[in-house]
DNA sequence: CGGGTCCTTGAGTAGTCTCAACGGCGGTGG
DNA sequence: CCACCGCCGTTGAGACTACTCAAGGACCCG
């Protein structure tokens, strides 16, 4: 995601924000449909983008961290399709929409740095997709694990030994396509075959390679 | 996705034109990984985005129709994630990437269009998710081809009782996730309860209140 | 006429889901 | 401080969706 931080502009986008807010754990930041005037960057905690059918099933579309701005699209469309929930208690910074994007847009290298940011977007959604439409329980469950792992080393996020994971199973499982029931069955595997293991909110990876591999 | 069309600016994008060209049907344009020079915008066919695991399972990530700008997430990196492919024969006009970057992020208001074709991209790919995550063989297949006489429609290329539906069960297959063989068993479903029809190539939407209700 | 691709159908199976019950844990209120 | 309640994770049994493997027929093209 577009972190707003891209070299000599990183002071210059601070002049725009607005303020400092938070908001509860499972609290409910914007819903499908709406049309905020104003766009968050995550600065503590973390938060979900997903999308319901009319019967009620839920896909989270991706996990918001630290650092990342919520709702990216929002520099192209009034309107936002999906809607984005706190995992746990969040701090984030406030923009105005529309001055963000007259920010953005009305230079070219931003312009650039930001169409570089849907790009990348683009890839790892299309690389979910991979993995949503051909891959099994296992797969779709230690990649999402190893991806998350990725972003918070990334961050400087995550221990060598581990990180906290406040993720319930069903929200992997709403993330996987999968039903709660077999990811409980399917961290048993894991745990069982020495891949990682999860408990209390604290994820272990034991065999860092492995898990990469697959 | 972006069609490069935008009011006035309809004129001036097309002095970018480096040249039109063919290829052939099921041609590869280009594969994971490339770092194309060169941009396509399709004029005729069928194309598509695909991506596939190591061990050879295809997902097509979105099919290509008349108008649409292949590959859109260049403007924003060198080097592409997935693989396009041929469906028909197609003609594409060529732009350089280089040079549509520039044109495009240039200028204020037209960066602004590419980042609501961004916008509309990422949200059709949320929707995609949802249906791949969370929705039935059924239901998946329906809405694809309910999603491509929609768009077939827009641009006028479809006829009132049908259109040319140049893909195979396969391609259905790898785009939602199932089997070219479970496929054909839930076409054959939706023929007997007088929803559609697909046969030699051609799509006869029967009832189109009860399939955009699904 | 031969070979390839595509579609269809059948039989058996694997992976994942559904439903249900139970125990642990943490928060809340008495 | 304790009793209660709701959420979460675990386990089991059984069902079902979608997959695999296999074979045959239709069609197209060379």
């Amino acid at each position: 995601m577009y972190d707003g931080s891209g070299a000599e502009d990183g002071s210059r986008i601070e002049a725009l924000r607005l303020r400092c807010t938070t908001f509860a754990a499972r609290r409910t930041i914007c819903y499908e449909g709406d049309a905020p005037t104003e766009l968050f960057q995550l600065f503590d905690g973390w938060a979900f983008r997903y999308k319901v059918t009319r019967d009620g099933r839920r896909q989270i579309l991706s996990f918001i961290l630290p650092g990342d701005l919520i709702d990216l699209p929002l520099l192209g469309t009034e309107r936002i399709a999906h809607a984005v929930k706190a995992l746990t208690a969040i701090s984030v910074c406030v923009f105005s929409r529309t001055e963000l994007a007259d920010f953005i847009y009305g230079d070219a290298e931003r312009a650039r740095r930001a169409g570089a940011a849907f790009a990348a977007q683009s890839a790892a959604t299309d690389e979910q997709m991979l993995d949503l439409g051909q891959r099994s329980a296992f797969e779709r469950i230690a990649r999402l694990l190893n991806h998350l792992a990725v972003q918070l080393r990334k961050r400087g996020l995550a221990e060598a030994e581990g990180f906290r994971l406040p993720l319930t199973q069903s929200h992997i499982a709403d993330a996987t396509g999968l039903t709660a029931v077999h990811v409980g069955r399917t961290l048993r595997e894991m745990r069982k075959s020495k891949l990682l293991s999860l408990a209390q909110g604290w994820l272990t990876i034991e065999d860092p390679e492995s898990l990469a591999a697959i």
